[in-house]
DNA sequence: AATTTATGTCAAGCACATTTGACATAAAGT
DNA sequence: ACTTTATGTCAAATGTGCTTGACATAAATT
């Protein structure tokens, strides 16, 4: 699973913290997505869509990176 | 976490075996999505979009039934 | 040079997604 | 009436999402 958290905060000029903190996750679940440790949960990735106001498809890309 | 799995069954004629076996789940996972027993992963939603060719949001909403 | 900030990572633990196998019930087919 | 099919549900097991707390390092700030 590809996204685009990181382009999307640098967009935003914030730190992983200030996304973790807007998506109500710990730091390290920002940073875990962010480096493909594992893929958000439906939830979450709603809650992102809904903050950067795109499809969900437009943050997470279901193929491999 | 409401979901559409049901009508789209319905409009195909499908069982939640047939699902299932198109999503690669078992039977007792459609159900329990079906069900709202429990949100599915995303890269599960992410084949039932795939499935359905739907926007992932066409196919669940992030709010409670 | 010393401190703070941002990121990456690890480990232990809890919660939840998904599995298999089983059983119950209602509806449909024979 | 009997059998099969579709759905709902349970329990136990496994894997993964997410937590907190901690530590390391590099970059930015003072």
């Amino acid at each position: 699973m590809k996204n685009r958290l990181k382009v999307l905060r640098a967009e935003r000029n914030w730190t992983q913290n200030d996304l973790a903190q807007a998506l109500e996750v710990s730091r390290q679940t920002v940073n875990a997505i962010e480096t493909g440790k594992f893929d958000p949960s439906l939830p979450l990735a709603f809650k992102a869509a809904r903050l950067f106001q795109l499809p969900i498809e437009d943050i997470f890309s279901d193929q491999e990176d």
